[in-house]
DNA sequence: TAGTGTGAATGGATTCACAGCC
DNA sequence: GGCTGTGAATCCATTCACACTA
């Protein structure tokens, strides 16, 4: 699928995933084509980036015209692997945990979540919220759920102190790909990718940029915007 | 406080936030100092890497012996702006909003919770779920509360269809940078820097980064690991 | 005319390699 | 011996510029 097989950038897959957002808008309002100047506008990013990106995975783009919305939808799709649907399980039902098993965006691109776990024996047995069809299960269901259900993707919720336990039977029960929102760095094998979220480092990264912006330095406010 | 404001990768910036990370656990374990080799290894990053990104900063190194684990975690701190404490507020009182008003994680790091909003007027004026000092209030609230409690972040939570509205008057209001967890891209004046988490989107990005680990393709499994 | 695809040039970030210090 | 700080070299990603096409 991929021009031959040379080396894709890493930038270049996140910002796949943006294209494909953004196209997804065009494609409700209806849009047949964008040019890559017209995508490079919404996203702030130069057009040349974005054909460039485009180019390593063939040539889909109408010189004069742009490039087909909708299929430029299936192409990116076939390339993050998204036209097809994964099966996802989700350990810890705490707060997080709850929220995202509510949360409906990730069976709209067709992460379906089909087990949820805790370790809690007073939750085994409950049924999920927000998805009455599950029942929390004890993790020593795992290997069996992950083999029976076939599920390659895992969410991991847990608190800090059992992420690197929990990441570790994951890998062990056959999960191929770990989504962590425990601050900690897990340490996996280098086959098991691992896309992690911490919460208060991207706040530490915005108050961050916002004192680049407002130089506020150790004194008072001061209110010359 | 910097070398001589010279300019500082953006790469940089992220790395010290785990660095900051690391060196609190290697704190809790007591460990009084690290070289950049040894929080290399655990971070999987180039002992040279690290060197560089610290000197962008001044120096902390002691030649023969390495960093001291406090110092260098008190100075990445007010490099951060994470010295401080920041009120912040919260925009969506949803499943997600809930999960993250009773995060504990951003008080750890000064990030204050001191108001929530809410577009719905059935939840105004209800606590907050593990919170219970705090109201859910209505958005006509957000100009003086932002005055009143002096908030410069935010976190936008609510849908993907409220978010540009909901981040416009967050930036009238006086926010100086936002958290959103909508899947959208906010449009912006560039002077409010935006640090956005969309769940699904990191989770297309694992399913390539497993696609390409373990090349199914589009047959069945093959189980040669 | 409007817009793609792509080699060449540029700009940034990472790694190397080593002088200097404990 | 162990380790930092930093110029130089390398590597990688982005942007430029233009031939080419509808």
């Amino acid at each position: 699928m991929t021009k031959n097989d040379q080396h894709i950038p890493a930038p270049t897959i996140r910002r796949l995933s943006l294209y494909l957002r953004q196209l997804e808008m065009l494609w409700m309002e209806e849009k047949k084509t964008v040019s890559s100047k017209d995508l490079g506008k919404a996203l702030r990013l130069t057009d040349s980036q974005i054909r460039k990106d485009l180019a390593y995975f063939g040539q889909f783009g109408q010189p004069g015209i742009g490039y087909d919305v909708g299929e430029l939808i299936s192409t990116i799709r076939h390339i993050l692997g998204t036209d097809q649907t994964w099966n996802i399980l989700l350990v810890g039902a705490g707060n997080l945990g709850a929220a995202l098993s509510a949360y409906r965006g990730f069976a709209k691109k067709g992460f379906q979540l089909v087990a949820v776990f805790d370790s809690d024996p007073k939750k085994i047995g409950t049924p999920v919220p927000a998805n009455r069809e599950l029942k929390i299960q004890p993790l020593t269901d795992l290997n069996q759920t992950v083999r029976e259900r076939d599920i390659r993707l895992a969410i991991n919720a847990v608190p800090a102190d059992a992420a690197q336990d929990v990441a570790d039977r994951l890998v062990a029960a056959g999960i191929r790909g770990i989504f962590n929102f425990a601050p900690v760095n897990l340490d996996l094998a280098a086959e098991v990718p691992v896309s992690s979220v911490d919460l208060a480092v991207q706040l530490e990264q915005l108050s961050f940029q916002v004192r680049l912006s407002a130089p506020v330095d150790d004194r008072d406010q001061a209110d010359h915007a």
